[in-house]
Order: C-alpha cells, then sequence, then structure tokens
DNA sequence: TTTACACATGAAGAAGTATTCAACTAGCCG
DNA sequence: CGGCTAGTTGAATACTTCTTCATGTGTAAA
C-alpha cells in the first residue's frame, strides 16, 4: 500500500468535490436522514444519490444503517463539521475578496 | 453570477483536490517560497508546477510577487491553515479505522 | 410466494481535469 | 539593444469522474 499521504489528502478533498456530497454531508452534518429525506431536499435522481452515497462511504465518511422499512444515514465523522465550517470561513473571505475587487473596478472604470 | 454556494463549495475543494497543490500549500502554509524552491521540492516539470499555481491563483489562495529576481509565492488566506488542519485530523482518523478494519479481518480470518 | 417499493450497482457515453510540449513574456546582464 | 534564464500560457491528448439507464437486491405487505 503506502499511499503518501499528501496524496491521501488529495483524494480527500475531491470526495468532498461535488455539489452533492456537500449538501448531504451538510444535511448529515446536521442530523441523521434517510435516503428519501435526502432525496427531497437535493433534487438528483435517486440513482445518482446513491452513486454519490457510496462515494462518501467509500471514503468512510458516512454510514449506512436501515431503521424500519427506510435506509438511514449518519456522518461517521463527527470532526466533518469542523471542517466544513473552516470551509466555510474561507469561502466567505475568498467571496468578499472577490466583491471587493468588483467593487474597486466599478470604482476606477 | 449567482453560483449557489454548495457549488462554490465543490469547486472549493476540487481546488484542493490534488497532491501538488496540496504539497504546494503545505510548502506556503509554513513559509514563503520562491518557485525554484517549490521545484526542487516537489518533483514535477516546470511547466506542470506553474500550472498548478495558476489554479491556486484563480482559486485566491496565493498570491504572487518578484522579488529581487525570481518569483516568490505567499498564502494569501491564512486560514487555509486551519482547514488543512482539520483535514489532517479526519484524515487520521479515517486511516486509523482502515486499520482497525484490517486488523478485524486478519484476526477472524 | 408474489408483488411492490426503495435503494444499490454496473456499465457506457458525456463532460471535465491533468500532463506535456511548444511557444511566449518578463526581467536581468553583457 | 540582444540574448539569457525563469516562469507562464495555450493547446492537444490522455486520463478521471459524472450522469444516466438498465438491471439487481432486500424488505415489507398482500
Amino acid at each position: 500500500m503506502a499511499i503518501p499521504l499528501y496524496q491521501a489528502k488529495a483524494e480527500f478533498f475531491r470526495t468532498l468535490g461535488h455539489p452533492a456530497r456537500i449538501r448531504i454531508l451538510e444535511l448529515l452534518a446536521e442530523r441523521d436522514h434517510a435516503v428519501y429525506e435526502l432525496l427531497l431536499a437535493i433534487d438528483i435522481e435517486a440513482s445518482n444519490l446513491s452513486q454519490q452515497l457510496a462515494v462518501l462511504r467509500r471514503a468512510g465518511l458516512v454510514m449506512q444503517r436501515r431503521e424500519s422499512g427506510d435506509v438511514v444515514y449518519s456522518v461517521n465523522r463527527p470532526e466533518v463539521r469542523d471542517l466544513l465550517l473552516a470551509a466555510r470561513v474561507i469561502l466567505r473571505h475568498l467571496i468578499d475578496d472577490q466583491d471587493q475587487l468588483r467593487e474597486d473596478l466599478k470604482a476606477s472604470g
């Protein structure tokens, strides 16, 4: 095996690099969700949702269980919440920067 | 414009989803580096390195300046460090989980 | 057991990203 | 200025990842 660590990191970030997977994680960070709930919230095809859930499962980020009829997913690593938060902070700054740039251009042009 | 936020987040994570870019950010999180230093540390072609630096620049994560002859890069958003740290923590757990699984398999098989 | 529903999987074409090569630009020194 | 070195860019091909569709599996109710 022995995958270099920086490659594992890159793979990990790529796992997060999809709009549907981000939404899934954010919903699951709030509380556990059944598949049909995710389906209602996310607006993609059922089979696509399954694929994305499979990606997250393979990465070890979420877990599946069966509960009185339907399949319920939960976040396996609570730290995911911290990560999403850290990302949100940076993104906020990046977007502010962009807005600032736009302002400056408007003012000078 | 008006890109949904979860899409911006996904894009942001994809920006980090490349081994070379991770290494660049980690090196720059430590201290500023000239391009030739990155080149020595990372072992990819110069033009490839430039491409990856361009990706990070476009994302607004790093900055370029010229300093007595050579081009020096620095991290634009100090919070990147927090993010990389949060990722490291999760990754550590994920890898531990995997190891544990391997152990269990070995013990039971 | 048969039917029905909810979810998962495999495979294939479409879409996106990486790596490489060749050509270009910016700054520096003779 | 002319040529040199360091870094960047664009474009082409190779590689990954997405999305969709057809099919498979599991559970529950009839």
